[in-house]
DNA sequence: CAGGATCCAGTAGGATACTG
DNA sequence: CAGTATCCTACTGGATCCTG
């Protein structure tokens, strides 16, 4: 979840290790995952990239709302991990291209299980969402 | 990526919506499934709960270096979100058990593949992150 | 036992001016 | 064009003390 520095999340089952089941190490793994796509930003880069090489500036444009500096971090992050690939042009002026490697694609694979399941429960989340905040706010103007 | 209020993301496709390809719209789906599960602790939870109803202090345990605060703010979350259930006992002391839903079980299953993408590439990613900063560090010594 | 309330630190992220 | 540098805010998350 950062975009900084810091290693891998070694932390997790540092602690326990000896009765600890399952859980823990899978979560480990899973936030490896995450870690990497995690930020505002990164997936809509990511998908943005997934059509072909694009150009700093087109990014800018498609990704409605994300900051130069973000775009710049997050490009930096991604590429540091291998999940894409930076070319520079040396032409006056300078031309960057961005592209995403194979273990991209094949995260983007990965992220439809996870379109999928949020489009499924869209309704029944917003739903969930609702009834718990009119409960809390019931239960607030009940207790004043 | 916030614990706190808010409602899901309506920023993002708002600017555009005129030329703007798929992207941004695809983009804005994973987010809302990536935002219920972002946060530190969300994964941990939620894999802990997917065996069978847990109290309050066993959760506070097999998620090692989890504070009461973010505990009890991942729980009320998840809670509202829909993913998982909250079962007081009136009985001194209280009990209150917590249980995933049939929707985090879909979750759950949908994150196999992420974990799986993780587990295929934990090495390529750890190399590219090696090999790129032996290269900044390079660039900056050599550049001073 | 299961939190709620409060205080505090670090970081993600925004805005914008400057540069090769 | 493609960034970098700087300043600033908001939010995440930790520590601690208090309560039904």
């Amino acid at each position: 979840m950062f975009l900084g520095n810091n290693d891998v999340i070694e932390d997790i089952d540092e602690t326990g290790g000896l009765d600890d089941p399952a859980p823990a190490r899978e979560a480990c793994t899973v936030l490896e995952a995450l870690n990497r796509i995690s930020g505002k930003w990164a997936i809509g880069i990511l998908l943005n990239l997934s059509h072909g090489p694009v150009r700093f500036t087109e990014l800018e444009r498609s990704v409605p709302g994300i900051s130069r500096r973000m775009l710049t971090l997050t490009l930096r992050n991604l590429e540091r991990d291998g999940l894409i690939e930076r070319t520079v042009y040396a032409t006056v002026p300078p031309k960057v291209e961005y592209r995403g490697t194979e273990m991209a694609a094949e995260l983007y694979a990965s992220l439809k299980g996870l379109t999928a399941w949020a489009e499924r429960h869209r309704d029944a989340i917003a739903l969930s969402r609702d009834s718990y905040d009119r409960e809390q706010l019931a239960a607030g103007t009940g207790e004043l």
